[in-house]
DNA sequence: TGTACATCAGTGAACGCGCGTTCACTGATGTAC
DNA sequence: TGTACATCAGTGAACGCGCGTTCACTGATGTAC
């Protein structure tokens, strides 16, 4: 990259694009503001008009991870119909997006979670991904194709579950593959026989 | 720690022994060669006398964490008598012990799972704690308890769930008060509705 | 039992590296009069 | 429209640090004769 102006415009975007790319390709461990910032043409030192350090840099990234797996989840949840099958479709959809953006963007999806982000305010249970799952599932308690009294806390089962795989398949301790049959088994467990016949 | 002989003796294990203490209380990134060494009362150079590299050193500790982890899950499986309530029961503190390890060993329980390790040979899929959930399972399913179809798969379910619930808890992004109502949903998802009223 | 010697398991100094961050600076921009 | 000046957004050199690892070495151990 080289630049035609001294100053850059949007230097505060550009570091965010590159890092984003970085720790897309490296792993967060492996980004250094050094890195970036030579990747984006500037001197390190430039970082500083526009992150508090290198830790503000890497929550930016990590905010963009979160986005890109809410644009997936809603992507998800807006197909199909009006019908039962339609709305299994959904729930089936809704997780395998889940498990398609730890499996398409994996260190993109590590860093999106994890211990380094103060989780305080923006929590994960106000996002716009954790609504549309709660929505889903309701959705199918209604047209009564969960089991009966199923629905209290399924999410935070769904959730754990789609999450968890994602976790282990990534970790190299099974196989991508495995994950139909996750969902097939997911869904046996959740839904009323009727509900399974139309599926 | 101080030696009175020029030889440790043991120095390999004791390195093992201080960095499984180290990674536990700081995390594995933050683990040093050199800090292990020196809390071991040993030149950072005489760790080269047992381990190739820092690497080898960490993935010692891996597997100490793996083992651990197979202990608890082992000692849980062992609990009561012969009833089918006991079989739930059993089910239920396999679940707790694995997410029990994760909340009470965060640290080490990251470290025993996470990409640094190469799962190629002794995955676990062999390991012991594997066998016991698929034993246990089985056990419910020949008593009639598993809802009919469940069983096949129904492991990776099982443990993508409760793996999953623990990394969303050590996250942050849920309390680990949680942990009985997701068991609850999860036993109400596979368990007939005469398995449920003898829970 | 004593002695030569190979081997094992340590030491400690040093190498080389890359990192985050700071600091004095300077070029560019925009605004007031 | 031109000019002084405050402010913003860069530069580049340097600081200080801790790390993994290497290397020549030495003290301790055990074994063969």
């Amino acid at each position: 990259m080289s630049r035609t102006s001294y100053h850059h415009g949007a230097l505060a975007e550009a570091l965010v694009d590159v890092a984003v790319g970085q720790v897309r390709a490296q792993g967060s461990e492996r980004v250094t503001l050094r890195g970036v910032a030579q990747a984006v043409g500037v001197s390190p030192s430039a970082a500083y008009n526009h992150f508090a350090d290198k830790d503000a840099l890497l929550t930016a990234v990590a905010l963009r991870g979160q986005t890109e797996l809410d644009r997936r989840i809603a992507t998800a949840a807006a197909t199909g119909g009006d019908d039962d099958a339609a709305a299994i479709a959904r729930l089936r959809a809704i997780a395998t997006a889940y498990i398609g953006f730890a499996h398409d963007d994996p260190n993109l999806f590590r860093h999106a979670f994890g211990p380094h982000l103060k989780h305080g305010s923006s929590g994960p249970h106000a996002s716009e991904a954790y609504a549309t799952l709660n929505a889903t599932l309701d959705d199918l308690d209604a047209r009564g194709l969960l089991r009966p009294g199923l629905r209290p806390g399924l999410e935070l089962v769904v959730w754990s579950t789609v999450h968890g795989f994602a976790g282990i398949a990534l970790d190299g301790l099974c196989d991508w593959e495995a994950g139909d049959a996750l969902l097939d088994g997911m869904q046996r467990s959740m839904l009323t026989d009727a509900a399974l016949a139309v599926a």
